[in-house]
Order: structure tokens, then sequence, then C-alpha cells
DNA sequence: TAGCTTAATATGTCTGTACATATTCAGCAA
DNA sequence: TTGCTGAATATGTACAGACATATTAAGCTA
């Protein structure tokens, strides 16, 4: 006869918080206590809190035990996935445009964002993407030159440079900002809608260790909602 | 002399994967390998590639082995926190103010979402919550009585309904939709606000097992933005 | 009473072993 | 070739034991 698991433990535990057996900030009993309770090794009880705690509804101290959260905070996992997979998900065809893109000297908020001396330049571009020929998004974008030399022999006309960032950099770090924004003019021409509609923005910008990569405001079309389960 | 912990061999792992060392969608050795080269137990690797594999860096298969993602996908970690907790924190003065309460019969769109039958009558509720007596955020709530029969007794002028919520049913599921709207004329009016102007909103549903508790529509004041790291 | 020291204690984590389970792959049969 | 069967294998997970570490609480001292 096999012993219990720790996701079956972990499960139960997530019922005794949500009934309320567990009130909110309430000390829970010691994991050997725990251990007995479900006749299994500490360990495993160990492996179920620790769980828990991650998601965010236990605090854990050593020796001052395991606690209920006393205020809870939501949190809500959202994927930003790239944009050709989120249309082509859809059944729709993907395509983008490269409306612009030169060497220039940023405007000192992207200077900051990117670390960068006052008289470096770096490379900016425009694009729209496309789902079905029609307009999805309108994608800002300043890149460090200086931490990636290797721009100047990819070839943008045949994948995004979105793409090909995340084939030459996958894993960075980052930060995410998101945000409503009145369409200035151009984006609004581009996107094919009324001036000062009210679109969706992120603004995302990723580095690896001291290295800053790349800063990019991407604007969805009207009506466009990120969704997300908590 | 300590021997090597999980969370080294994670952020040792995690630079072979940044650096390119091991690439995109490659196989990496298996546990026993690397429990040999870090000199540790196979379960101290064991942890540190689960914990990877949650991140969504690793796929991991029985028999298969471990490889790297092949199409990461950017993950955000957004935090919900109560409207209160987010204003104390940056040092003003919270106010609420309910602007209306009753119960009504829902439109098809709430319904839906409420799983309620057609002739149900859900509350109603607009809250405006203030940051220093300047408008913060309007929030448009439908809850479910029948889920909540206790809040004929809520004392919902000490506490705002937000937080009663959040103390009566602390833990349950949801989801979430982030979008741009343009400021309806009433919501503009109590955010003292030009209509149209562009707001950032949040939708959210909530429910524990088959009952659902509650909807709410939170449209936060001009030029807010969420923030988060990834 | 205030401040320091020490013991008690709950969680954190590594080890080594054992067995479970999914998946691949090779070999065999129809 | 197709389909089945079983062995090989990498991960998944449970256990017991040991030690590490942070933090609290109690006891002692000035």
């Amino acid at each position: 006869m096999p012993s219990i698991s720790h996701q079956q433990i972990r499960a139960s535990m997530l019922e005794r918080i949500q009934s309320g057996e567990w009130g909110l900030g309430e000390l829970i009993p010691g994991e050997v206590e725990l251990a007995k309770e479900y006749d299994c090794a500490r360990t495993t009880v160990n492996r179920a809190l620790q769980a828990l705690a991650d998601q965010g509804l236990l605090k854990r101290k050593r020796k001052g035990g395991t606690r209920i959260i006393d205020m809870p905070v939501r949190c809500a996992k959202l994927e930003i996935p790239i944009i050709r997979e989120e249309i082509q998900a859809t059944g729709r065809a993907y395509q983008h445009r490269l409306l612009q893109m030169k060497a220039r000297t940023p405007p000192a908020s992207v200077r900051a964002k990117l670390r960068l001396a006052d008289t470096t330049q770096a490379l900016y571009s425009e694009t729209l993407h496309l789902a079905d020929t029609r307009p999805y998004a309108h994608e800002t974008r300043w890149l460090n030159k200086a931490a990636l030399p290797e721009i100047e022999h990819a070839k943008l006309d045949e994948i995004s440079l979105n793409e090909w960032l995340v084939q030459t950099i996958p894993f960075s770090n980052g930060d995410v900002a998101f945000s409503a924004i009145n369409a200035p003019k151009h984006i609004a021409a581009a996107l094919d809608i009324k001036e000062d509609c009210a679109l969706f923005q992120v603004e995302r910008t990723t580095w690896i260790g001291e290295t800053f990569i790349t800063t990019v405001k991407t604007v969805y079309h009207a009506g466009f909602q990120r969704y997300s389960e908590l």
C-alpha cells in the first residue's frame, strides 16, 4: 500500500485553508505533528508546506512555525507570448512590417533604462504586427548595440526583430509595466484606429547581468485584453 | 566544508542556460551525471532541476530526460494588492466612498460570469477609492447574494466591500483580465478626469468550487501603471 | 528593570536508499 | 511493414536520519 503523496497533502491542506479550518494569520501545527497526522515522513509534509508557501498562502519561519498569511495578496501569473505565436494560436496568419530602423541618440528616459552614456547611440525600430492583414500591435524598440554586435548580420526581413532576440538571448531578466494610453497620432495611423482611442500598452526592459539589452513598448489594437487565472 | 546547496546548483544551471552553454531545446545531462559533476546527492540536483522546470525554463520527461524549453514564454508574476494597502504603502491616506449599493437584476454578461439564472437578483455596488482625497480607482461590483448571506450584517461603512470580502473569503479561485478603456462619462466624473481619457482596467471574477462569488471591474486613475519583474 | 547568555525548538536542507512510473527502443511476430 | 512485448532508463517521489540555522523564550546578571 503506497503511502500518501505530497500532492495529496498539499491538496488537503489547501482545503483546510479555504474552508477556514485554519483561519487568517493562524499558526498551524508543526511539521512533525502533521507528519504524524498524515502518517508520513516529515520530508513529505515539508515539501507540501513549502509549495504552499511558494504559492503565497503560508508564511514559514524557523522556530516561529508556519502560519496562514494574514493579508493574502492576489497573484496573477501572466504569460507574455511571442506575438506571432499568439496570433497563429487563434488560427490567423501572421505578418510583420518593419516601419523604421536606424541608429539614433535615445532620449534621457531610454538612456536611463538601458544605462547608456549620454552620447551613445542605440538602435531604434518600429514594427507593426498584423493578424490576417489587420493591425494587431505596434512595437517601439530601443536596442543597446554594444550588447548585441551580431545584430548587423541578422536577416530582419525574414524574422521579426522580436523573434531574433528571443532566439539570440532566450533567457534574460527583465521588468514589465502594464498601462493604458490614448493612441498618439502615429500609432493610431499604424493601427488604423481613431486618435485618442484607449490602448493597452506593455513596456518591457530586459538585461542579462549588468548588460542591458533592450527596452520595448508594445501597444495593442483597440479592445485587446490580457487574460490570466489566479 | 559544507557541500553545495540546491540553490547554488540552481543558480549555476541558470547561468549555463543564460550563457548558451545549454542551447535552446537541447538535452542536458541526466541527474546522476550532474550529481557526480556537482558532487552531491541526486536528490539535490533533482530539487534544483524541478525548480527550474517550475519556472518554465526546463521541460522534463521520464526516460526522455531534461531539455531546455524550445520556445520560451515570458511569464510575469503580477501582484494585485488590496487597494488600501497599495495606497498606504506609498505613505498616502486611504479613503473610500460607497457610491451605490442595491440589489438588481444583472445584465446577461454578468449573469454568465456568475452562473446565475435569468431571474436572480445580485448585489450591485460602486465604490470610489481615494488617496489623500484624490480619486485613485473606481470599482464596479456584482455579488452573488446566495453565496454570501452574511453580507447583510457587514458594516460596510467601516471597511470597504472589497476588504470585507478578502476577510470573509480569503482564498478563492479566480480569473483576471487586463485592458484599456476610454473613460465613460460616469467614471470620468467620479475620477475627476476628462471623458474618453485612457484608463487601465482590471476585471476579476472569483469563485470557490462551484460557487461563484463576485465579479468586479476596477478602473484606475489616469497614468496608472502595474509593474512586475520577470 | 534592562541587557546579555543560553537552551529549546521549528523549519531548512543534504544524504543515501529504495521503489514507482512513464517512455523509449529494440527485438520479435503477424 | 505494422504491431506487440518486454527490457532499459531517466525522472518522480517516499523515507529515515543527521545536522544547520534562525528565532524565541527563559534564566541569569548588573
